[in-house]
DNA sequence: CCGTAAACCGTACAGCGTTAGGTATACTGG
DNA sequence: CCAGTATACCTAACGCTGTACGGTTTACGG
């Protein structure tokens, strides 16, 4: 069967199947001969879509990252801003967490990813912030966010009682994490970002003072 | 050649080989013919001294892990406890970035881990911050420390100043980031470590006033 | 209407983690 | 001291991976 009449692919349909695939069986679980015979198709035909497997990734990525809200740097006050952006931010990834060593590990080279790194430098920066410390707001928020995607922290006990009684007395509870490993990664994240904030905040007020007396 | 009179191999040497290779060739850069190579060893020969790769990985995570102090727990207060173990813990991933995905992925199943955590969460309590919150802190600051390992935050800017400079003014800078990467990465890390336990000690006071008018 | 580009196919290659089975040496119990 | 077993290496091979190549037919632009 050579060039079919109607395309069986297309770079849309490829995407959502990986996606689909990584988010139900892990991202060791992609594979392009498994992604092909979900789409009825030999693995090497998705390189007439695609240059290679790492590409297909960048742009599933760039796709999750396109709901990352940074319109609040322009519409309302930094503290806003960033509150906004992260929380989409993590929502995004949370959305997906087996993507997300991928997705991590890349640079942020993509178009999307610049015109928000863009976004938040000139909001915080308008703000007053300077320069110096906007970038390294901007990468600490980035670096909450990507260890509240990568480290679901409760993930990381076993269900297993009797483990902890005996030697860890203080982890006497840890085996109930699992239960509300979901409530914990986003308690602490909200905690982490809010804590985060009210520091930054204090931050912010003796900069202002100290620029108002020179 | 058979069984060789003096062992050609040993855990130390396989695990020490296979840092070395992940340092300088990153993770897809070990493979377990290359390392046996560089052992001069044949690959199946590994598999006498570790069951599967991710056992071989585990445990050299494990002697990473090893470097983080969580000792200032029982040494002093619990701000000083937190930011002795984000430092050390922060450094001894620094050390060996490429090794983070990894590491990250996999749970906390480790004994060097569980007791750390026990440690950590120990402390907490006896500082008086309630059972669930502390877990939020540890899970907290390990998001800090973990995004701050993998997401390199200068590193995802290429060294081209053109780009910027046209579409995105608020980063005409950006490409100056890679000659400061390590001094943005520390600073940012810093940043965030700093705001946030300054958020918490707010918490903190509250928490105790609150505790003291019932 | 024809030439070219597109979108599939099948085949194939090198490299991966890992298993099986062989062999000679080192260690251990009698 | 010697026999038996466990050890630590070997070679060969399996099924998997990403991907390069070339063939074939169809769709599309001039």
């Amino acid at each position: 069967m050579p060039r079919p009449s109607t395309p069986i692919l297309s770079r849309d349909r490829i995407k959502a199947a990986a996606l689909e695939i990584i988010d139900r069986d892990g991202l060791p679980g992609l594979s392009m001969r498994r992604l092909a015979a979900e789409l009825g198709v030999q693995a090497p035909s998705l390189y007439s879509h695609f240059p290679t497997k790492d590409a297909l990734l960048d742009e599933v990525c760039d796709e999750i990252m396109s709901a990352v809200d940074v319109s609040d740097f322009e519409r309302s006050d930094w503290q806003t801003g960033v509150r906004t952006w992260a929380r989409s931010y993590r929502a995004a990834l949370a959305a997906h967490p087996n993507i997300v060593p991928f997705l991590a590990g890349g640079p942020a080279r993509r178009d999307s990813a610049l015109r928000a790194a863009d976004a938040i430098h000139g909001g915080l920066v308008r703000a007053g912030w300077p320069p110096k410390i906007a970038t390294m707001i901007g990468a600490s928020t980035k670096y909450l966010v990507l260890g509240a995607a990568i480290g679901s922290f409760s993930r990381g006990f076993e269900d297993d009682a009797r483990v902890y009684n005996d030697r860890y007395p203080n982890l006497s509870q840890a085996h109930r994490l699992a239960e509300h490993a979901d409530e914990i990664d986003e308690g602490s994240f909200e905690l982490a970002l809010d804590s985060f904030l009210q520091g930054l905040c204090l931050r912010y007020e003796s900069l202002r003072t100290q620029d108002a007396t020179p």
